[in-house]
DNA sequence: AAATATGAGTGGCCAGACCACTTTCAAATT
DNA sequence: AATTTGAAAGTGGTCTGGCCACTCATATTT
């Protein structure tokens, strides 16, 4: 009858504990070895629920100090599932295309809230366009992402960065800096058409010089 | 020194074994003992990563038999997942928010592309619509995602939709069939925009239902 | 009073042992 | 010859007990 897989039911009687006692994030939930004596499983079965809970960023532990429930704003499941996602070559392109829909929300998103547009930081993006350092799209793309205030897709769109074969190593030209000034001013205005067109030739412009395809990426 | 976790590590060689030797979804992978072998694990740790990739969907064990590469159809993960990491606002709002970027950008895609707009796709969903069977949400919106053919952003919205904890569960009523007829109309003649605000709207109308559990967690 | 050593408690990891189940295939039966 | 049966091998599921590395509070020494 009760076919269901034992560290699955571990895992419900966890989350009935953690809300019975009333757990909250940060706190510490009994140890291992205090789990498995008051569930009455072994401690290897035990911890391979709570190791399921840890992948998926559900819970915390310190060697030496204990099992702790997370903060569950670090979406760690994400890279987790990311990697096992691309596992098969996508196409250059939908990686691309998938990082340019979040971008581009982001742009919508900042136009539609006044609040956002009429930050100081358009003029902070001015100076730093206007001084001989090194600007960088990501840097400026991702400042954005983090004003848009979508923190899922900050992590996505952080992802697929990662993912992307580096469009973007290089700092932006002053020709390319002057075309961002309108893009600046549409913000600052909220004219979102105009701003997703912008941001839209902008992109499409610097991304010329993406000719890699040897994309063995090695890293987690 | 060592501070990453040893399962951890494995999760990530199994991985790349499974990319390395090319395994698709459905086929089986090496025993539990055979792998620990080879990777110079004991038995308990490395089950310990299967059984979190399980909990994550992305393999599937049957006794006796051995464990698979899963078809990401997967089921638990709605409910662990909704039931501790949905207890967070804005965490709700943001899985939320992220699927419906992907959703509409699906529309704007479709409408700039003449070639799907003119399919006769939309001709069949007002047929299914007429008739009294059920009709939901999900399954229009997935043809949406199919129909704009980035398959890497179809990939994150699936897995969005099990994260968001279903709030379309139910089929859609007589009210919300019709207010899907100017939508069609609007995707069929290109209309972006009024598509765009339709889609919108028809959503937040249908989303309404997905009001239950009061949560506290007003922490931070 | 400060620095140090100790020990209890914790997670990390492992080896080995059963059990339950599935598949396989050869022996036994028909 | 065809079928049935059953034993063996292989697999995941679970538990026990042990050892290690680390943290922290406490006791001890300086």
């Amino acid at each position: 009858m009760n076919q269901s897989k034992r560290f699955l039911d571990i895992v419900k009687d966890i989350r009935d504990m953690i809300r019975r006692e009333k757990i909250k994030p940060g706190n510490r939930i009994p140890s291992e070895r205090e789990l498995a004596e008051k569930l009455q499983v072994g401690r290897s079965t035990l911890r391979e629920a709570l190791r399921s809970l840890e992948l998926l960023g559900l819970i915390e532990t310190r060697r030496g100090e204990g099992t702790f429930l997370s903060d569950h704003r670090n979406h760690q499941l994400v890279e987790v599932l990311s990697t096992f996602i691309l596992q098969d070559k996508q196409s250059q392109e939908d990686v691309w295309g998938t990082r340019l829909i979040h971008e581009v929300s982001a742009i919508q998103t900042i136009c539609q809230n006044s609040k956002l547009a009429s930050l100081k930081v358009w003029d902070s993006f001015r100076n730093r366009l206007n001084e001989n350092e090194s600007f960088y799209r990501e840097d400026f793309v991702r400042e954005l992402m983090v004003l848009s205030g979508n923190r899922l897709s900050l992590k996505i769109w952080f992802l697929l960065q990662q993912y992307s074969g580096n469009p973007y190593q290089e700092p932006v030209t002053a020709t390319e800096k002057e075309m961002l000034l309108p893009l600046l001013a549409a913000l600052e205005q909220q004219d979102m058409s105009s701003a997703i067109d912008l941001f839209k030739t902008w992109s499409c412009w610097i991304q010329k010089g993406r000719m890699q395809n040897g994309n063995d990426s090695r890293d987690l």
